[in-house]
DNA sequence: ACTATTTTTGACTAATTGGTTAAATCATAT
DNA sequence: ATATGATTTAACCAATTAGTCAAAAATAGT
């Protein structure tokens, strides 16, 4: 039954392949490093996986499917919309903190190869959530709780962009930090609190 | 003195490989495809730019200069504050429509090389136009017209994020948007005004 | 223990790619 | 025109890289 390293090449090398692919890029990736790494033979890659192009391919829908599926959980939070927005915002921050280099990675290769963004789709059933969220959102807006003239597709790319934003540019905004002697670790804790408050303050009545 | 076509071999190389960069990435471009497109021999591609590497950092930084140019520019505005915001986001957002390209590449380039935003920030004087906007806002905190917990680092990230990202996820907002029969034109085109709006009404005392 | 099947490897290949070189062409001044 | 220097090219090179293959090693079934 061998040792604790006998789990699973084929597991080892989705995790190695992961990590490589989320750094390099795709263009950037070697499968020689990802071998390495997973401390298998290259051949091995090709046993398993085809081609770079399909290691790719099973390794990105993995990933990007298990972000977006705890990203998707977060919209059946209960509660006023006021609290909804402020859970979100925590669990979707949480998730980012986790996965910093995800974000700017899937950005580029849909931007690259925008049917990755069509298969991912197609395996989660993101567009029906995004569909009851639309429709809850419309209600309370009727109740007259937030303003009449906020669109609920805007106020969530809104809400994407200011808690997504600071990790895509987290290069620039490092750089341009320094030079005032600013924390960029400090600056995301602070966004924690701070974008909720933003966002709310702007569509409440 | 030639045709209209004697323009500068560097010059069309510069816009070839600019292009070709942009759209490919570092990684992803290949010399053979910009000489190509700049209509001349690879070989004169090293003749003028000794290597890909060279070539490429003086593309980008030619061109993230110029579009930073444009972007600080914008800080000179003379106005209430609310003017100033809605004022920078106009001319930020028709950059940004001119430049669709450019964010995903900007900001994928620096992550995998981030030397690239340091030797930008050289080029420019971007920290000391922070620093006077930084000022003006602080004043206006003080004088009472926005709110006293608006702390202006975020509040330039938050304005940033609001105009950038929508470019920058662009694939994966048009494939939702397409399963909601809902154009991502009109899209950008609402935000031009919305995202002022937005901000306006968060900061607001 | 023996056989069949699966997993893993080392050595190899074909194609691509960045980069070089020496010769050819063009431009300019004398 | 012609010598000089800058520009451009075709042909080539070396290194890298994804992918292959046949043989070895491990695993499981009998």
């Amino acid at each position: 039954m061998g040792k604790d390293k006998k789990l699973n090449a084929e597991q080892k090398i989705i995790e190695a392949a992961a990590d490589i692919f989320e750094t390099k890029g795709f263009e950037g990736a070697r499968m020689q490093q990802i071998a390495d790494k997973a401390g298998i033979n290259k051949a091995l890659l090709h046993y398993y996986f085809r081609s770079k192009d399909l290691l790719f391919e099973k390794v990105f829908l993995k990933l990007a499917g298990k972000i977006f599926l705890k990203f998707i959980e977060t919209f059946n939070i209960e509660g006023s919309i006021f609290d909804k927005i402020e859970m979100f915002l925590q669990i979707h921050q949480d998730l980012l903190y986790k996965n910093r280099k995800f974000p700017i990675f899937f950005f580029n290769e849909i931007t690259r190869n925008p049917d990755l963004m069509r298969k991912l789709m197609l395996n989660l059933e993101i567009s029906k959530k995004f569909q009851e969220i639309t429709k809850q959102f419309d209600q309370e807006k009727k109740d007259g709780i937030i303003r009449q003239d906020v669109e609920v597709s805007h106020l969530i790319v809104n809400i994407i962009s200011l808690s997504v934003f600071p990790y895509i540019g987290s290069p620039a905004i490092k750089e341009i930090m320094k030079e005032f002697d600013l924390n960029y670790e400090q600056f995301l804790d602070e966004r924690r609190t701070m974008i909720a408050q933003f966002v709310i303050n702007s569509i409440k009545v």
